[in-house]
DNA sequence: ATTGAAATGCAGATGTT
DNA sequence: AACATCTGCATTTCAAT
């Protein structure tokens, strides 16, 4: 992980679908050379894909909100599976503290909100919040130092 | 918004470096056929972009953490040009309830997680959960009826 | 469908340990 | 000296009009 591979990270996470040419010129490289090196992030686990960024409200998902689940203890394992299958549910993060799930969910309605919480409420506690703005939404942290 | 142009938000979900040769051998449209359509949907203002995908541990970053902040009344403006200006914080979310703000943070060790905390106390009470497991991680939900 | 650009594979060169 | 990495070129594939 040097300078030159940072840059690259960084390039990338802007905009993914960036060309190797266009990599060079920004690294001063050629192709061939930002093409390797891509190869073995890539391979070596660094990079595990690319994906397309789309604004939720155009697609017809006005509403999305952060749901604290606080599941109880004997429904873990059903917890999770049922989760695992709600199509509203964009993240969820297993965390240490009481509420043990945090989930992100986009829906259509705050009826739709309504009917997933209900199935939620089966399996834990849950405490909702809705988003407003999203002020930072990044890839990984600024702060990465750059030593080899 | 048709069938198609799901599919192709679902597929560049997966991998957004598809080519459009790639994409339209997987919805049976010609390249140029789809070029279009993708174009439409940049334009649109539905695809707002394309990033890489990282792995913080293989980057260095093996702490994720969730922190609510219920920032004092008269420090919100002041919080928020904080939390834009750390570089450890990858995701902000501005949310209703007493937690006016819900961070995901990336720190290199739990003694920088204890310096970042330490800045935001200042404008916020704080509570962290550590990230554990990601279950769940897309771009969108499911579940986006796919009229026309 | 045609033209220009980009990706890929390969041989030779360079530089680092 | 050996290994990794870069360059330049040729071929194939892709993008754009």
């Amino acid at each position: 992980m040097d300078k030159t591979n940072w840059k690259l990270l960084k390039l990338l996470e802007g905009n993914g679908r960036l060309t190797y040419a266009e990599l060079g010129k920004l690294v001063h490289l050629t192709a061939p050379a930002v093409a390797e090196r891509v190869r073995k992030l890539e391979e070596s686990g660094v990079i595990t894909g690319y994906s397309v960024q789309v604004n939720l409200e155009k697609v017809g998902i006005p509403i999305t909100a952060l749901v604290e689940c606080q599941v109880y203890r004997t429904k873990e394992r059903e917890f999770k599976a049922l989760v695992m299958d709600l199509e509203e549910v964009i993240e969820c993060y297993n965390v240490t503290g009481p509420y043990a799930f945090v989930l992100k969910v986009g829906v259509k309605s705050m009826s739709k909100l309504d009917a997933l919480l209900e199935r939620l409420i089966d399996l834990s506690d849950t405490n909702t919040m809705m988003i407003m703005t999203t002020p930072v939404k990044r890839i990984m942290p600024l702060n990465i130092a750059q030593e080899d």
